[in-house]
DNA sequence: AGCTTTCACGTAAACGTTTACATTTTTATG
DNA sequence: CATAAAAATGTAAACGTTTACGTGAAAGCT
């Protein structure tokens, strides 16, 4: 069917390893052969098959990639930027993801190794008690989380550091004046960011000598946020101003639970949400967020994993910055004095059904 | 290294067909023996190399994809969709992104078939006039388009119909009382969808007696969209009152350089989209849009081409059914009466610098 | 001229599978 | 129990490359 290099060989009157050493740019060739095996290669539309070659060469310049939803822009983005890198260094990607399903994270890591890729960038849901990652780390398989929280056990990571961002958070918050905060989070153990962001949040709070919030870990791909916003609300006087949401999805579903619920973002409660995806500034009120350099980190990733494969030292990890970027969504505390003053808002709310 | 068949074989005292017979399911082994051979394979944690395998059958059980951009959620849900039943089938995918640039497709999909995918699923800029599709035929590389517009060349493709998509949303705005409407799209030239939809636009305005309307095409990444606008907005009384954008992303753009330049939307003017993101519905005003069924397109892509790869016979085009979500955003044309009245309006826009 | 290098190229053995075909073992049959 | 049929397994050749090694020719040197 197609033509194979031993075509071409015969084509040109040479023996398959000259053209093998033309194609690949090895060892020296003649001029005036080499045109005959360029002419042989065109009118036989020859290109060199990849898996025959990987059989050989023992790597297949194929990278595999596993995130948790393609869904969400954060790893759209970062895939983006994988896809840049890992295209300008040559290699190709292999591609799953996982919809948050730790089951399928392992089926696809699997099946990635079937290929024989030459390296992962995965983000799981949870590093630190990883069968997956252990197995790749005693096969010495090359690997590099991207988004995972860098913990102790120095696994090569690209992130940024969560659990000061969930601080700058808690920091913001307080400064704008909210007494009672709240988080809604996607599962910690479909998340260890999530959980991260969690601990800086609850930490500075505690340093601040702010109450503890009331906190509700919810499915990612959650559909009745406002089952979940509802009870949170119904309490007395302890509802909280404020919401830091684990990330802008699930920020802007909150919000949109949020306002069918009628409350007003930002005036009754703050939502602040984190990721920095693209939409939240044309939302309105425009989203209040810890973004995270989504692309960047991408290309961080696949640099630090093919100079791995290179064999180059790099440090285990890298943490690039976040930024707080204060939407609209996040506004100051509604005017705060005695408790019997808050309910003065009790009007706009209504209890859900 | 890692354990290969043959180590397998020995470890279990028979052949490497046998063990190979086991792992495919393909011929019969003595139950005493399959368990010699699974205990070899666990204890050596033998996994079958694909390129090995790929190499003697002639097939990858890869499938490759080129789309243009992963930072459109458009085309993030097709690829969920086609990951999905893709992953189902027992496919890997080979993934790439053009970033809508014409030259780098080429390179994808040469990539691409250098690993020998099994087929090819993509959205290319322009399918009349593409020497690599082209290529793929006479090659007879099995693959499938997503999202292009179908042609009478009756290329394998999963769509919506764009052209009747865009009649559906002349008649929309008509039927809110525009007389004067324009049109933002991306470049023809690396858009074909957004040209049938233009088609579709302009054909039923003529048809219904509507004067033209004002097109100006853009880059999909534009980052100016208020130096677009402008001229549109200083020319005397015939500024459009509605705008129709080729996608979502284009339009949320739109909506935000209008506000920059003052005007209230839909009050001013209405903008409708294309593709029905899942962010539309959360911006405000919520976003008038089609809405295409894109996680599905990209299941039934996937299922077409695997389909063909077996052999079976499927009708070359599959149209999915698009819906007009009408959002907050395409609202009644201003109370329209004479030319002088539409002045009125004068006082809210501003020229822009 | 004789010698050593260097250059250009060819030969053939891998790489890890699958699979026709051959061979052995087991089972069924009379 | 002999024998035929069926079942289980083995042998070895491919699949398309790369590459160590070998060889002949040309070039450089004394």
């Amino acid at each position: 069917m197609t033509a194979t290099i031993r075509d071409v060989a015969r084509r040109a009157g040479v023996s398959v390893a000259t053209v093998s050493r033309l194609v690949n740019g090895t060892g020296r060739v003649r001029e005036k052969t080499a045109e005959r095996i360029r002419d042989a290669i065109s009118v036989l539309g020859f290109r060199p098959n990849v898996v025959g070659r990987s059989l050989k060469t023992a790597h297949t310049m194929a990278l595999g990639v596993v995130i948790p939803s393609m869904s969400n822009p954060i790893f759209a983005d970062t895939v983006a930027g994988i896809n840049e890198a890992a295209r300008s260094l040559g290699y190709t990607l292999m591609f799953t993801s996982t919809d948050y399903d730790a089951a399928e994270e392992e089926r696809a890591v699997s099946a990635l190794l079937g290929y024989r890729v030459d390296g992962l960038i995965l983000t799981v849901a949870d590093p630190e008690h990883s069968t997956i990652l252990d197995a790749l780390d005693r096969d010495r398989v090359p690997y590099v989380l991207v988004h995972n929280q860098p913990s102790p056990r120095r696994r090569p990571t690209v992130a940024v550091d969560n659990v000061a961002a969930g601080r700058a958070v808690a920091d913001a918050l307080l400064a704008l004046g909210h007494a009672r905060v709240g988080m809604i989070s996607g599962r910690f153990s479909a998340s260890d960011r999530a959980e991260a962001r969690h601990r800086g949040f609850v930490q500075r709070l505690a340093q601040l000598g702010a109450p503890p919030p009331a906190v509700r870990e919810v499915s990612f791909l959650e559909q009745d946020m406002e089952s979940v916003l509802a009870p949170l609300y119904t309490a007395g006087g302890e509802a909280p101003t404020a919401l830091f949401c684990s990330n802008d999805l699930l920020a802007i579903a909150v919000i949109g639970a949020l306002s069918r619920l009628r409350f007003q973002v930002p005036h009754d409660v703050s939502v602040i949400g984190f990721d920095g995806i693209a939409v939240g500034t044309h939302l309105h009120p425009t989203l209040a967020t810890i973004v995270q350099p989504a692309r960047e980190m991408g290309r961080a990733a696949a640099v630090k994993l093919t100079s791995r494969l290179a064999g180059r030292e790099e440090p285990a990890v890298t943490i690039l910055p976040h930024v707080l970027r204060l939407g609209e969504s996040a506004g100051q505390a509604a005017r705060r004095a005695t408790d019997a003053d808050n309910n003065l808002h009790g009007a706009q709310r209504r209890t859900p059904s």
